[in-house]
DNA sequence: GAACAAAGTTTCCTATTGGAAACTTTTATG
DNA sequence: CATAAAAGTTTCCAATAGGAAACTTTGTTC
């Protein structure tokens, strides 16, 4: 499982902290990528010879290891066939959440209380994602109920699921939100979200680093 | 690759998509960053040399451009200077949504029709984000609505937002969901989502690469 | 299963990289 | 500001990358 400890501080920041270690690049045989990009595509080395501008033989030979390409020419195998650059020495996708799936059902996430918020975290159980899914009732009414500004790194978006919000934030006129409205914004900006309606609203919050 | 084509083929595809434009990856001149990284570690050519195992006089010709590394040499760098190896040729990944926030009001994302989705882009004003959210009405009712599975890069979270689905995977049995229900997986595995109730479903979508 | 075409590999050669050492520039020190 | 040491650049050459064309393998058609 993941986070045992932060899990009191900020809600979002737990969330967000919780991403922090993984995302290493990896590099791996540069041949088999590029063949595999290739012939996903389908192309033959004549083809990708004319996108790239690069002769077939080379071609070959970086696809069988038999020679290691000059950076000028990994730019070109970028471009030629439209991919990033790191795709060719990158595995597919690090080991995030590979071939898994969590489902949380209404109700069933883990919860996790605050003066502000009540949480209810879901897809709890697959550590290492990279996003980070909860739902929020919310409790807190004014911006004093916070203190300060939360603040974290990360990109959130938020779905209000029932009643009415008002989010705050740093650079921004306050905005209000109904059933339905959403928001993406960065997290590092400081924001919060209140209650507006006459009982506590229900969001969807997710975050990704 | 850049075959436009499958625009209409997979939904979740062309969406995953649309963030690979975003998350360009634009190279730079290797040799500055090179001296950049070795300067600001206040290292010697002599003591980068030793660490990478290096010539001082390859790494001097790098920096000055005038010869192109290879790949090989690409990795003995990252490793010598402990660095990942795209921060040879990527900018410092500055924040990407920095400050930004963009608000999208019930029914008021860009829409976008295939045969088995009705999918609602939203936040689409703020570019180079690291999640995709958008609400999509299902219509298709079985597999077959599909022809295969939908695969591509990256995580997925869903939530279902009115009506029942059902979530078809790869490895996994076919898993019923209802409103409030949600679930998180991994986008390579193949999936897909068929309407069960009367109506179409709604459900909400977020999608990292 | 010939005969041919298409895709992929290897050879051969030229151009360029990478290392050792000579050379130049910068910095430190009296 | 002369001198020495340290840092950086350039030269020279051996090793290797990249391109053109020959060659081999795989696939297609009759």
């Amino acid at each position: 499982m993941n986070d045992k400890v932060k899990e009191d501080v900020y809600p979002s920041m737990t969330v967000a902290d919780s991403q922090n270690e993984v995302r290493a690049v990896n590099t791996v045989a540069i041949g088999a990528q590029l063949k595999a990009i290739r012939t996903k595509n389908k192309l033959t080395l004549e083809e990708a010879s004319k996108r790239t501008g690069l002769a077939r033989s080379t071609l070959s030979k970086i696809e069988n290891e038999q020679i290691s390409p000059t950076f000028t020419v990994m730019q070109k195998l970028a471009t030629g066939l439209d991919i990033e650059l790191p795709q060719l020495f990158t595995k597919p996708q690090a080991i995030q959440a590979t071939g898994r799936r969590d489902v949380t059902l209404a109700g069933q996430g883990r919860s996790h209380l605050t003066s502000t918020y009540e949480h209810e975290l879901l897809a709890t159980q697959i550590s290492n994602k990279k996003m980070m899914p909860y739902k929020s009732r919310v409790h807190a009414r004014s911006f004093d109920d916070f203190g300060e500004w939360v603040r974290h790194q990360g990109e959130e978006y938020l779905l209000v699921l029932d009643g009415e919000v008002q989010l705050l934030t740093e650079f921004y006129e306050p905005v209000n939100l109904a059933a339905g409205d959403s928001v993406y914004y960065d997290a590092t900006m400081g924001h919060l979200v209140v209650s507006v309606s006459e009982e506590d609203a229900l969001i969807l919050w997710v975050t990704a680093k």
